[in-house]
DNA sequence: TAGATAGCTATTGTATGCAATACTGCCGGC
DNA sequence: GCCGGCAGTATTGCATACAATAGCTATCTA
């Protein structure tokens, strides 16, 4: 049998034609069409979907299936403050001598970004890594596991909103600046940059108010 | 069709089964005897499987299906700080006009666990309802869904520990000492307690440090 | 002409079937 | 006597089949 299930890699293609948009909001999930495409059965499909739906990505309709929700700025703005105040608990947990080992490391990612955001490259994944490499040390796996799920609706956003790129220089700055207070020990005032760094992208997210 | 989908009503009989010791730890889940007991088919009992190792009741083992994660105090360590903070969160972002009118409501809860207390009632349902009144009013839908998320979790350990009588006497001395924190406005002390109220359940079950 | 309704199709929710892997018990070798 | 391999069974993971509802279209009525 498969070492990796098919659910497991249906999720994650699934999520992502929902943060591409090529499942819009408001659209509805026909499992038959989907399978067919994807080459796989309805039943590995459904579980994927399921697990979405757990996660607050797509919405069970009793009756009528899983549709992707409808964007809401509202729900954006709680979703921000929400990531932002999980990740620095998560920070907080990180024992002071592995917060030690990160600094030098998350400013390479850094930059690697400067570098990209010169040539045009891909900006996303590379604060994806920033992000995943500052939270790496929390031995708290059950709130990793909180901060993994509600990543990806918060991503929705994001890709939705702008291109990806829009705020990304004064987003290295920021990292840079956490790194700094890190490497300081000051840790309330990494936190509090993590937290304005996300904070920001919501102002961003909030100007054209949709 | 189920109005309800299977896999809900299905959800929640797993679950409390894991939580009450019927899927003991470490024990292994059988899909068709499983599915011949409740009298289902395995379809939506895997769906309901499938959502309970998302949210971390269960693990799901490619190859050999889903099992109880064993206990490991070590988690329950980990669990209980994270809720606090988490129904912390949820009370800071409740608005203090809506927490003004919680303290009576919560004060009743607290006055009918006094009488279940004496009368040997139950004890642990009349403590779910004061915790869930006390985050009524969170405008973060996805913050209380990570709550509900971890309590079932967190609950497997408690009623593993303690019948669930324990240490409700004093818990009910805290409830009331937050309530009145909330009737003063003074939300940090509100944490505070809140905070106490959860780690102090955890040092009970660290006692018999298993 | 607008609205309701009946029949039909599309789609979901559940059940069953099938193939491949994992477990169990036994036998043989060392 | 213990370990390794092997056959048979049990169990999972995926695919397909079936039943019932949701949605749509077209017709009929007021």
């Amino acid at each position: 049998m498969a070492r990796t299930p098919l659910r497991s890699d249906l999720l994650e293609q699934i999520t992502g034609r929902v943060l591409d948009g090529r499942l819009p909001a408001g659209a509805r999930v026909n499992e038959v069409h989907l399978a067919k495409e994807l080459g796989v059965s309805r039943t590995p499909l459904r579980e994927a979907l399921i697990g979405l739906a757990d996660r607050g990505l797509l919405v069970s309709a009793p009756g009528r299936g899983f549709l992707v929700p409808p964007f809401d700025v509202g729900e954006a703005r709680r979703l921000y403050p929400l990531l932002a105040e999980l990740e620095a608990l998560a920070l907080r947990w990180t024992s002071p001598v592995e917060l030690a080992g990160l600094p030098d490391a998350l400013d390479a990612v850094s930059d690697e970004m400067a570098q990209a955001l010169a040539d045009g490259g891909d900006l996303s994944g590379l604060d994806d890594r920033w992000h995943a490499l500052l939270l790496s040390r929390c031995p708290n796996p059950h709130l990793l596991r909180l901060i993994e799920q509600t990543k990806p609706l918060l991503k929705r956003y994001e890709s939705a909103y702008f291109a990806g790129d829009g705020h990304a220089g004064e987003s290295i700055g920021e990292h840079r600046r956490i790194a700094a207070a890190l490497r300081d020990g000051d840790l309330s005032a990494a936190s509090a940059v993590l937290v304005a760094n996300w904070v920001k992208a919501l102002a961003y997210l909030g100007k054209d108010g949709r």
